[in-house]
This record gives structure tokens, C-alpha cells and sequence, in this order.
DNA sequence: CGTATTATTGCAACATAATCGCAATAAAAT
DNA sequence: ATTTTATTGCGATTATGTTGCAATAATACG
């Protein structure tokens, strides 16, 4: 399945870059300038994250939430990060904070969804 | 906000603890012998919860699941610990290993969610 | 006991997140 | 220019979880 450049998938991945923050759909469609449809966004944001250009984040909110895979390399030991979502301003923002686990035997891994909840810096003063 | 012991919150409680894997409300619906209406069975685990009874993981596919906490024992050091979801028999079960992070200066972690996926021992024959 | 208080329940309606089918559009190859 | 088919918009649909309200029942208290 050959993938095509679009004005909608270019505006989608400009606006993760320019983001510090992790973004929902819903926040993606309010900030930006053009409209898209809500369906076309999310699929636009699952064919990134099955190319791995973006990574998913599930909340406790239950959520869906995206990020721009800037240097999340693939080596293998930092695979999995922690990501901190402030409930005073309600982002999430991913942590350079390796995931750290020893697993029992027999299973395997295949993904890691970490989120610490609580107050970033910004919200704690 | 006084508790009452009634056969609805004792059939939960009762599954729960029977259970060696954390229930979303569709499993506990279907588990239980008694017909008990869903949002009743949400509330019961929003109380359980509140009363640190039960703990809540939300998983990647976006559901609630609830979990008894035995051994979750309030102390610091092991205050949250790792879950696992095995895509191939779709169970969640409390690992018996503690999340750790060096969080930044100025966070303040209030809960954590920790969800490994993967397979586990029994599907990986 | 009998009665009062109010936590709990069932039901329906609601809210939100995310997906899907299908026809129309448009990017890329030829 | 034409063909191929990935992508899009739209509406409908599924799923999870919550809420308002009246009915029910657990608990306290005389
Ligand atoms: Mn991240
Ligand atoms: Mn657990
Ligand atoms: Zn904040
Ligand atoms: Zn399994």
C-alpha cells in the first residue's frame, strides 16, 4: 500500500512537530487552519503510526493522544518512554524517562503505554 | 457518603477477588450470575475505587479494567506496578513489578498507569 | 418492631471517542 | 492524457462510560 503526499497529511505532521505537547484528534481539528474531517484525521494519524512516525498515547482519560517520534530512536534500550499528563492543564508531554521492567519468563513484549499522572512544572508553582 | 453492603457490591467484590485477571464492566456483566444493570455495575467500581478497594487500569484499547488490590499495600516504595495485556488471550493481570522513575524537578506524580503489551507465558507455547 | 433517612438501583437518555461503508476526489504512475 | 488506486468527506454505526430521575431497600433510631 504506496502512500501518497497530501495537503491533509502534510498540515497533520506539521502541526506534531511545532507541538510540544502531545495532541488528541480533537485538539489536531481545532488547531488546524483548515478544516478536515474527523474520520480522515484519525485515519491520517493510524497510517503514521503504522509507519512509525508518530506514537500513540493512551490516557487515563481513555484517550487516544499522538506525538511526533523525534528522537525516539528504535535501539532497543530505550525503547518505551514515560509521558506525564498534568491534570491542571491538561497536556501531555512525553518524558525522557526510559521505561524500565524485568518481565517474567515466557513473556514478551511487544508495547509499552506509561503515563504518570499528577502536576508538571509549569502548574506546581 | 455513607456505604451499604447490598448483593450487587458483594457479587462484584466477590468476582473480583476470585479473579487472577482485571474485568472490564462487559466481562463482570457477563460473569456474574445475577443480572445487574450496567451502570450500576459502573458505579460499584467508581465506590471500589474511591474506597482503594479496587484499582483501575486502562489498557491501550481505551477500556477501564479493575483489579483487586491484594497485596497493593499503600507503602511508598512499591506504590505502582506494571500490567500486562496479552493480545492473544486479551487478559490484563497485575505484574508484581514496581514502576520507577526519576521524575523532573517540579513534577508531582499523583497516579501512574503502566500497561505492557504483549504476549504472556500461557499464549507464547 | 415500625418509621424515617438516604444510599443504591434500574432505566432511559446522553456524551464522547473512534471506526466503517461508500461514493467522490485526486496523487502518482504510465 | 489516461489509468490506477490511495485518500477524503460524509453519514451512520459501534462502543464505552456517565447522568437524571423515580423507585427500592439498607441502615439507624425511637
Ligand atoms: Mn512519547
Ligand atoms: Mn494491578
Ligand atoms: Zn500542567
Ligand atoms: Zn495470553
Amino acid at each position: 500500500m504506496n502512500r501518497r503526499n497530501t495537503p491533509t497529511k502534510e498540515a497533520v505532521l506539521s502541526l506534531l512537530s511545532s507541538s510540544k505537547k502531545a495532541l488528541s484528534q480533537d485538539a489536531i481539528e481545532r488547531q488546524l487552519d483548515i478544516k478536515i474531517n474527523r474520520a480522515t484525521i484519525y485515519r491520517v494519524l493510524n497510517r503514521f503510526c503504522e509507519d512509525d512516525l508518530v506514537h500513540r498515547i493512551v490516557a487515563e482519560d481513555g484517550k487516544q493522544y499522538f506525538a511526533i517520534c523525534k528522537k525516539c530512536e528504535p535501539s532497543e534500550k530505550t525503547k518505551y518512554h514515560f509521558h506525564f499528563r498534568c491534570l491542571s492543564c491538561d497536556t501531555i508531554e512525553c518524558l525522557k524517562i526510559p521505561v524500565q521492567y524485568s518481565i517474567p519468563e515466557g513473556y514478551e513484549v511487544q508495547n509499552a503505554n506509561c503515563v504518570l499522572t499528577g502536576t508538571c512544572n509549569d502548574c506546581s508553582l
